[in-house]
DNA sequence: GTTCTGGCTATGCAAACTCTAAGCCAGCTT
DNA sequence: AAGCTGGCTTAGAGTTTGCATAGCCAGAAC
C-alpha cells in the first residue's frame, strides 16, 4: 500500500471530481493536451526558436506546428519575439516565457521514466549536470527540503480555498 | 538564455530526431498518449482499484475506461489482481506495479505546474509532506545530490550506446 | 520587376479518441 | 430458477488531431 497517496478526511469517498474540484493536472491538459505540444516544448528547451526549426526537429507537419505555436503563444508558454538577421527581413522567434520554462520538471520526469522503463539497453540521450557530470532526475521534496517518499505524501484540500468557498 | 538546455557537441545541428534517435518522452506517448490514461493513473495513485471507481472518479465513459485499463495492464503499469469480498464473487482489482508507481514524479510535476499557473487563487488540492505538513514539489537533482538549475543541465548522447551502435 | 525564401494559411481527408445507448455474462441472492 | 449487480463489450456517431498538398505574402536579392 506504499504506492498510493494518503487522502485527508474530507476527500475520502469523493466522486465526480472532474466537475466538483478542478484537478490541476486535468486543467493542464486543456493547454497541453496533445503529443505535439510536448514535442514543441521539448524543442523549445533544446533551443529551437524559429518556425522551420520546430517543424524539422519535431517531424510535425507545418499546419499542426503553426497551430501549436499559436496556442502555446496564446497561453503564455511561448512568446513571439521579432528578430532580424543581417540582410534578412524581420522575423518572429518563439521563446520560452517563465510559465513555459517552469514546465521543465514535467518534461524531465517524462524523459527519465521513458529512459528507465522503455529502453532496456540504457538511454540514448542523457541529461547530465554540467558541473559534475552525473545524471539528472526529478525528486519529490517538500518545501522544507525533505525528500518525500510516496507513503509520506498526503493529498488534502487547501484550507484557504475551503474558507473562501463558504 | 538560461531557460534552454546546453547541448553537447555531437547533438548541435541535429534534425529529424523523431526517427534518428528515439526520444524517451516521445516513446512514452505511445503508452501514455491520451488524457484519459493520465486520469486513470491519477486515480490509481489516489487508491482506486475497481473498475467502477475508475469510471466514477475520472468521469470517463465505461468503454474508454475499459480500453485504458486493458492497455495500461498490457504495458505493465497496472496489474490485475483477483480479490473477493465476503458474499461476493471473485473480481479483478487494478493495482500499481513498480513501473506504474514510478510515474508519480510526472504526475506531481504536472499538478504543481497546474497549481502554479492555472489557478490564480491558489490550489484547490494540495500535496503535502505528511511528516511536516509542507507542500511537495518536484526538483531537478543530479545523482550526486546537487540541485540542478536549468542552465547547468546538459543533454548528450550516451557513450555506451554510441559504442554499441558502431 | 522578377525570383527566391521563410513563414506561414487553406483545403480535404484519414485516423484516433470519446461519447451515449444498449447488451452480455458470471455468479450471488432470493 | 429468476433477478440483480459489477464488470465489462458492441455499435454507431461526433469531435479532435493529424497529414499531404497547394497556395499566399513580405521583403530581400538579382
Amino acid at each position: 500500500m506504499s504506492t498510493t497517496i494518503q487522502m485527508s478526511e474530507e476527500l475520502g469517498p469523493r466522486s465526480g471530481w472532474g466537475k466538483a474540484i478542478e484537478c490541476p493536472m486535468a486543467s493542464m491538459f486543456e493547454i497541453l493536451g496533445t503529443k505535439t505540444s510536448y514535442l514543441i516544448m521539448r524543442e523549445a528547451f533544446y533551443g529551437a526558436t524559429r518556425f522551420e526549426e520546430f517543424v524539422e526537429r519535431t517531424g510535425i507537419s507545418e499546419p499542426v506546428a503553426a497551430a501549436r505555436l499559436r496556442e502555446l503563444t496564446a497561453e503564455g508558454l511561448l512568446e513571439k519575439v521579432p528578430y532580424r538577421e543581417p540582410g534578412q527581413r524581420t522575423r518572429s522567434a518563439y521563446e520560452l516565457t517563465e510559465k513555459g520554462s517552469d514546465l521543465l520538471p514535467v518534461l524531465v520526469a517524462m524523459m527519465r521514466w521513458g529512459d528507465r522503463w522503455l529502453f532496456t539497453n540504457g538511454a540514448r540521450v542523457e541529461l547530465t549536470h554540467a558541473d559534475c557530470g552525473a545524471q539528472v532526475h526529478t525528486e519529490l521534496r517538500c518545501d522544507a527540503g525533505h525528500p518525500v517518499p510516496t507513503d509520506e505524501l498526503e493529498l488534502g484540500l487547501n484550507p484557504r480555498r475551503l474558507r473562501a468557498a463558504r
